[in-house]
DNA sequence: CTTCAGATGCTCT
DNA sequence: GAGCATCTGAAGA
């Protein structure tokens, strides 16, 4: 297997944040099913100068501490109560920053993941669950079984049962950029254009 | 297609 | 106690 490596996450955040686009994903679950899907769409978050990241200006706290290990690390948390969204820590080791993987389309035994998704079989699927199938941070990990049982896992290794595939490298004129969702409260920081999708 | 309310629990002040 | 890197179903255009 090719997994990407720690130098691999081990750079710029937004630099990351577009090459893994394209890039496959892989989950496997305790009883050695194997989920994956490449991903269309991810959000950088520095937090060094951004103040629409946890970890703004340095700030640790039980929840960020995830953000200070080294790249190449899961970090997961809870929104709203009740949905998670998964990212990969990036930067130098003691840098606090990450990528949010935000959507991705299924690659393989996409059966397993629309039971996990939607409770059903993909060919059950309606017109409209198809259109939305893993296109949000929170239904990616619905669809892949991601919690918070997974923040700080190692993504570089197979161990953890999760990790990234070189897939398909992204063409660099296929990447569109804009403005990150869901952050209004993060003053100047909201028009970053640090949302990266093809 | 669009808007809108409500769900739900953890995290930090 | 307030707010949150979201999603869904219902209702209207």
């Amino acid at each position: 297997m090719d997994i990407l490596t720690r130098e691999f996450y081990a750079r710029d955040t937004l630099t990351v944040a577009r090459d893994l686009l394209g890039r496959e994903l892989v989950r496997v679950l305790a009883d050695g099913t194997l989920l994956s899907c490449r991903i269309t769409e991810t959000e950088a978050y520095i937090g060094r100068l951004d103040k629409a990241c946890h970890a703004y200006g340095y700030k640790r706290t039980p929840r960020t501490e995830t953000l200070f290990a080294p790249p190449g690390t899961a970090y997961v948390y809870l929104i709203y109560g009740m949905y998670h969204c998964l990212n990969f820590v990036t930067e130098e080791e003691g840098e606090p920053a990450a990528v949010l993987i935000r959507g991705a389309v299924p690659a393989a035994n996409g059966t397993m993941i629309a039971q996990n998704r939607f409770g059903c079989k993909l060919e059950r699927m309606t017109a409209y669950q198809r259109k939305n199938f893993l296109n949000g941070p929170g239904k990616l990990c619905k669809g892949l079984v991601l919690t918070r049982e997974q923040n700080g896992l190692d993504l570089t290794g197979p161990g953890g049962g999760l990790y990234v595939l070189p897939g398909v490298p992204p063409d660099p004129s296929a990447v569109r950029a804009g403005r990150r969702i869901g952050i209004d409260y993060a003053q100047e920081a909201v028009d970053f254009p640090w949302r990266f999708y093809l």
